[in-house]
DNA sequence: GCAAGCAGTGGGAGCGCTCCCATCGATGCG
DNA sequence: CGCATCGATGGGAGCGCTCCCACTGCTTGC
């Protein structure tokens, strides 16, 4: 069919051009045609459309992007700190509920990874350079700069997760105080007296809620501060050797522990070890919750009772975010309606929280 | 002059013109100078780099790529058949190889889903519009058309696994065979008798492979064929599911299995659960060794026997090859040289073959 | 009956860059 | 001492597209 494309192997496809002249109409109007739209006659609209489908036309995205200064393109900026993301459940999610709900538009999605703070800057000099459209960042620290350099440059951006109570870009977060409270409230409610807790890295907003979130569930109990000063919190960073030595560090403190609230699945599953290796039984000496639900928490032994966040729906909702962010900035290329009287207040930013829910295994 | 485009915020950054300006010098030398070129006396190149940081010019990809004829970007493709890939370990690994790789240079990466035949048919004609100058193929089945509709547009790619044994592109894939064989004389080797396996969609070459080191090991123990016509291998999908269900399977074929190779860790771990339904132990009663060396592997209960790949190192090396061979095309377009008299052979195309390695754990 | 208005259209003017040809001294050589 | 050579440079000509203005017929309004 497409007998055109003739012999010459390199060359790009067809041009806007030739499918004009295809069709017998101007250049104009089968710009119009192939980006639908309205005023173009239904028969000229037809012949375009015949013209393009007989060439095999794909509209050259760089010509494209240069004239009309959009790239069609989004960036997943992921930060690299540790080389950890990567092998993270969370990440994997995230990543299918974007690419899944980005595989409906035609827009492309550029895998950024940043290690380092030059990293930082090249990023944010490439967004302003406008090479994508727009950024969806994920697992940000609450002191990363990056963020607030994206928005001085203009550039829509959505985070996963926030960097504080008082986050002022938009985001989408899943309920961590509430999911951690009601997983502590579990563990009391199964009748454990001293329910400790591993932390992910106590930078992140994300670890402080679910920090926050276990505080709540003991102070609700009446068992504020017992004992005293913290010695039932135990920092860990989200690693499963993390997990391990956090979790060493609670027996050794306290040999007592009965129960330990884990801030995710990969830092239970390091407690796990910890707790193999100095012979105690999960969950009849120390029972045992995780955060995410990730795919580890099931293969543990016993199976790991766990929270768990919507991830790839939070993958989702910031695409949707991203994309309505994006057109808005479209009709409004500077946000200028702040020009008029109205300031740009924080409520006009979108955020989403999404529930968490508890998930019952054995190993509590 | 082009005083146009005034203030309007959504600017983009300043232009190579205007760098030539500041500079003092034409628009083409200053080209030269952000391309490197060598033709350009110290003098200038020094002024030229000195507008460039204080005007923080970036250039405009758009425009280079509309003008170059190429996009600096290539595309991770995915097919997502079954939702499945994302969640894999394998897929992080590589994942994180090829943007590590990357990260050096000033290469963008796409991700692409593939989602089903026309998503499929729409990336072939994408990749020869030139949307991106490399392609970096992921879990591709042994029928799967794309990777010879990119050769046929003459878009650079490489594979991470082979289609099948004669596989006719570049790839990058690891030592399955030697794997599994040596997986399964490590189990023969401990004094198992019935020694089974799971293996991949038999579509796929991979899992072709490694039931063949399945079958290697037992013809090279005089073992053949006990008992015949592969009551001992059961086909799984690589999911968790699917080792669960084969595992059942095989016991009901023959309870007294005794060990059993899994083509992957993740059937391992599915093994694991339908072990446990049944009331066998591991090892004592069955005997386990699975694929990968991914996370699960170490979190199984007990901890999984399992054959290692490098596959963070074969993301990377699949990246250098490619950028090996987009170079390549860059010198020569059309692969003309074959108009030279010389057939394209076989042996043109790059291939990698890593090396696997068992990882002795408590389940064999 | 004539000026407007309007849907539909053609095509010029760039977008910012790379390619490449023309230019211009400064050399080198016969 | 004049001419071919060469390194260094300037700038025109696009790349394929979108934007937008101008133009064509027609249908309206007064």
């Amino acid at each position: 069919m497409p007998a055109a494309r003739a012999e010459g192997a390199g060359k790009s496809g067809p041009t806007l051009e030739q499918v004009a002249a295809r069709a017998g109409v101007g250049r104009g109007t089968a710009s119009r045609v192939i980006n639908g739209s309205p005023r173009v006659s239904e028969r000229t609209r037809a012949a375009v459309q015949a013209a393009v489908a007989e060439l095999g036309y794909v509209p050259n995205r760089a010509a494209r992007a240069l004239a009309a200064g959009s790239m069609d393109a989004i960036a997943l900026v992921v930060p690299e700190q540790e080389n950890r993301l990567f092998a993270e459940p969370y990440f994997s999610e995230i990543l299918r509920g974007v690419s899944t709900e980005l595989g409906d538009t035609d827009m492309q999605l550029l895998l950024t990874l940043i290690r380092d703070q030059r990293g930082r800057e090249r990023f944010a000099q490439y967004a302003a350079a406008h090479r994508v459209d727009g950024v969806l960042l994920v697992s940000i620290h609450g002191d990363d700069p990056l963020p607030d350099l994206l928005r001085d440059a203009g550039m829509p951006a959505v985070l996963s997760g926030r960097r504080s109570h008082a986050e002022q870009l938009p985001y989408v977060d899943s309920d961590n105080l509430l999911g951690a409270q009601i997983a502590v409230e579990h563990l009391l409610g199964r009748g454990r007296r001293k329910v400790a807790t591993i932390t992910g890295p106590l930078d992140m907003y994300v670890a402080r809620c679910r920090l926050e979130g276990y505080h709540e569930a003991l102070r609700a109990a009446g068992r504020t501060r017992t004992p005293p000063d913290g010695r039932l919190v135990a920092e860990g960073d989200f690693t499963e050797e993390g997990g391990r030595r956090g979790m060493l560090e609670l027996l050794r403190r306290d040999p007592e522990v009965d129960a330990v609230f884990c801030a995710s699945d990969v830092m239970a599953a390091g407690a796990r070890l910890a707790l193999r290796e100095t012979g105690r039984r999960v969950p009849d000496d120390v029972a045992l919750v995780g955060f995410d639900d990730s795919a580890v928490a099931r293969h543990m032994d016993p199976p790991l009772t766990t929270v768990r966040q919507p991830i790839e729906e939070m993958g989702r909702a910031m695409v949707r975010m991203l994309l309505d962010l994006m057109a808005r900035a479209q009709d409004d290329p500077q946000g200028q309606h702040r020009a008029e009287g109205r300031e740009m207040t924080d409520d006009d930013q979108p955020r989403l929280v999404l529930p968490t829910e508890l998930i019952r295994r054995r190993s509590s």
